[in-house]
DNA sequence: CGTTCGATGCACT
DNA sequence: GTGCATCGAACGT
C-alpha cells in the first residue's frame, strides 16, 4: 500500500523533512509508465541566511517556487546541463526546500535506462549498473524524465509526487553537505547508511 | 582507490 | 563577465 504525502509532510521545519523524506519514494508518471525510486540522499537548504541556498540573494524570478507554499516541486537547471529537483518545504513565504540527490531505484528500470543512455554522449558506451541509474541530483532527473516543466509541479497530487512506501530506514547519517562552494560547515546532508549515494558513501 | 578537468547554458551583478 | 546544489572521462597510485 502506498500513499501521496500529504502537504503537512512538508509545512514542518527542513531538518525535519530532511530526516523523514529518506526512504520515501519519488514518483514520475510519463504516459501512463511510472519510473519511482527510493530517496536514500538529500539535503537541505534553509532560508536567506543559508549562503547555499538559492534563497540567499532573496526573491528572484528563479527562486519564486522556494517562497511559495510547501509541497512544490522547485526544479532548476544548473551547470548549463543538468536539472535538479528539490520538495519545497515550510510555510509559504519561508524559503526552503530538500534537495533530492539519489534514489534507489524500484520501478520502470527499463525506462530510467533507456532515458540515461539517450542523453549519454554516443562515444560513451561504458554499462550503466542499476544502483548507478538514479545515483546524483543530474543523473536522477534524467532517469525519471524530470526537466523545467516539472518546476511548480505539486508534488501531493501530481504525475510527479512523493510516497510512503512503508519503507523505514534502520539507520541515517548525517554529514556535510557536498558539491557547494559556501555553507559547508553545515550538516545538512542525510544518507540512508548502506545504500548507494553520490559521493563518498557511508 | 584517488584527483583533475572540460563541457555547457543561464541567472545574476 | 562570473560562477555555479554536476558528470564522466582520463590518468595517477
Amino acid at each position: 500500500m502506498s500513499v501521496v504525502l500529504p502537504v503537512s509532510f512538508y509545512d514542518r521545519p527542513t531538518l525535519e523533512v530532511l530526516d523523514d523524506i529518506i526512504g520515501k519514494v519519488l514518483v514520475h508518471e510519463v504516459r501512463g509508465v511510472r519510473t519511482a525510486g527510493a530517496i536514500v540522499e538529500a539535503e537541505a537548504y534553509v532560508g536567506e541566511s543559508d549562503p547555499a541556498c538559492h534563497a540567499a540573494p532573496g526573491p528572484t524570478p528563479r527562486n519564486q517556487p522556494l517562497y511559495g507554499p510547501p509541497g512544490l516541486a522547485y526544479v532548476y537547471f544548473n551547470y548549463g546541463m543538468h536539472h535538479l529537483v528539490n520538495a519545497v518545504t515550510e510555510a509559504k513565504g519561508a524559503p526552503a526546500a530538500v534537495l533530492i540527490r539519489a534514489l534507489e531505484p524500484l520501478e520502470g528500470l527499463g525506462g530510467m535506462r533507456r532515458r540515461r543512455l539517450r542523453q549519454r554522449a554516443p562515444e560513451s558506451s561504458r554499462a550503466i549498473k542499476d544502483h548507478d541509474l538514479c545515483r546524483g541530483p543530474g543523473n536522477l532527473t534524467v532517469a525519471l524524465g524530470i526537466d523545467l516543466r516539472q518546476n511548480m509541479a505539486d508534488l501531493t497530487s501530481g504525475p510527479l509526487a512523493i510516497e510512503d512506501h512503508g519503507l523505514r530506514p534502520d539507520r541515517l547519517a548525517r554529514s556535510r553537505r557536498i558539491g557547494i562552494r559556501v555553507g559547508t560547515e553545515r550538516d545538512w546532508r542525510c544518507c540512508w547508511v548502506g545504500k548507494k549515494v553520490s559521493g563518498r558513501g557511508m
